[in-house]
DNA sequence: ACATTGTGCATACACGGAATACACAATTTT
DNA sequence: AAAATTGTGTATTCCGTGTATGCACAATGT
């Protein structure tokens, strides 16, 4: 359980360790099978309540990440590397378009964002 | 006032105004001293409440692109056309930073960014 | 004076996020 | 079999934000 919370963020608490857990699981830091830490205890270690870390769980096991078998516990699910690749693109491509077409509103060409990003990343 | 108003998008009302109307003002689509329509006919017109006319207005008001005096209007502020490239690039850059460190937490370099960049853009 | 416009405030409602508590189901441990 | 563990489901409550409505006030213009 490396996850960090901030109280101060715009995003909800769920999406936070939702995000944090997904990205662990597709850069590998989380094995296959490897089983989350029961969500009453998650819930006492990050100081939540047992609510908003089964939100988080559920948005995992909805996004095919983990499976969850009742009175067992939520095991980090099985990935082929070109799979664990292809979700997180996927993920993340999801996300882009979103932020892409806020920078389009702006009128921004492609090489105008590419520039902007080059400064920044 | 050409804007379009999502009531199922995740962004509140008041920021899809500013967000838009910002960006008309940065695409010199509003001329400098045009007055925007008053509060009242604006919330009229968009089938919204005044006040969250009011809170977009004055979100603009925040960022130096348009000037409001009590009892005449809202006008757009007098930019040259530097300013306008940095004041533009400014906003987008503060946005572009939130979005980068989503991808950089799942392990994106540069160029795969720009990569899926190309794809999207 | 009167109309127009922006400002400020009070009230109200809806919704989402979050917490707490309790009961139930499935599995594991003793 | 009994108890402990773990996930699930539900009910209740609280809080902050977004939004709407209405009214009164301030500044400007005719």
């Amino acid at each position: 359980m490396n996850v960090t919370i901030s109280n101060t963020s715009e995003k909800p608490i769920y999406q936070q360790l939702y995000e944090q857990i997904s990205a662990q699981i597709l850069k590998g830091e989380l094995e296959s099978g490897y089983c989350l830490p029961p969500i009453r205890q998650a819930a006492l270690e990050l100081h939540v309540s047992v609510i908003t870390v089964k939100k988080a769980w559920e948005e995992l096991e909805r996004s095919g990440l983990i499976n969850t078998v009742t009175g067992k516990g939520c095991f980090v699910a099985e990935f082929s590397p070109d799979e664990m690749l292809r979700i997180r693109n996927e993920m993340v491509l999801k996300q882009m378009e979103g932020d892409t077409s806020y920078y389009k509103s702006f009128g921004l060409t492609l090489d105008e964002v590419i520039g902007l990003l080059n400064k920044i990343y």
